[in-house]
DNA sequence: CTTTCTGCAAATCTTTTGCAGCTCT
DNA sequence: AGAGCTGCAAAAGATTTGCAGAAAG
């Protein structure tokens, strides 16, 4: 990225006002209402263009495609999506941990992702295929 | 699943032998050596009931769709893509930790992925982008 | 002005589905 | 026979790319 364009600045505004990774088409829909007419094709290169510089990351979550959010190193949620008993997920920095890794083996980087439920879900819960 | 067939058999042989979660089409490749003229969606179909059945597991990694590794619960070598100082993603069974969760949200499962660098790519390292 | 974006449409790629035929019990 | 599978081809989704025109610096 090398210019920031009103696209762009959409992006990110709507990744920030959401609070949570976004799926492609929802920051398609966020990102429309402040510039309308923009297209899918915007979305997936700036999504590129952004965690290059490191603005960015995308988060692989089962049964998601890709999920993208401010970068942090801090707690972030990652996921809110209907499913029946998993209605969070949480990501969370950790330091660095080289037990049982192969001999040689450098860990350079890490990601921990937990499955649970939440307060509410565990009051509410959903049918086991909604 | 319901029934043992020869190419459930052949795609569990191939994750087997290859000692590390592959992709779809590298399982077709792998299998169809045991089964020639086997189809892609016979490949996704018998993934899907595998997992169902708790006899693999799905692994999501940045950079790539979908791997599918067997289930367990111990250290599992998730990658060898060529990725330059990535050359080996692992995922390793940890402990639960409820520190910096929400109030009321409670650990079901949980995945650590670690990024680095083996031996042996410390001494070979890939160009950057190749 | 010049370079970098954007939108649109077409192209790719991955995964799923419909169907008729085959297979295991 | 009968339920469950398979291969093939078409369908459905997601992401990428080519290109002419628009926009940022």
């Amino acid at each position: 990225m090398e210019r920031i364009t009103k696209q762009s600045t959409a992006i990110l505004n709507a990744i920030q006002a959401a609070q949570r990774p976004l799926l492609a088409p929802e920051i398609l829909e966020a990102a429309a209402l402040e510039v309308p007419g923009m297209g899918m094709a915007t979305v997936y290169r700036n999504i590129k263009s952004l965690v290059d510089n490191g603005m960015l990351t995308t988060v692989y979550l089962p049964g998601e495609i890709r999920a993208t959010s401010l970068h942090t190193t801090t707690i972030t949620t990652i996921s809110t999506a209907p499913v029946a008993t998993k209605c969070l997920t949480y990501t969370i920095a950790l330091g660095t941990c080289n037990s049982w890794l192969p001999k040689g083996f450098t860990v350079e980087s890490h990601e921990i992702t937990l499955y649970g439920v939440c307060e509410t879900c565990k009051l509410n819960p959903l049918p086991p295929s909604a």
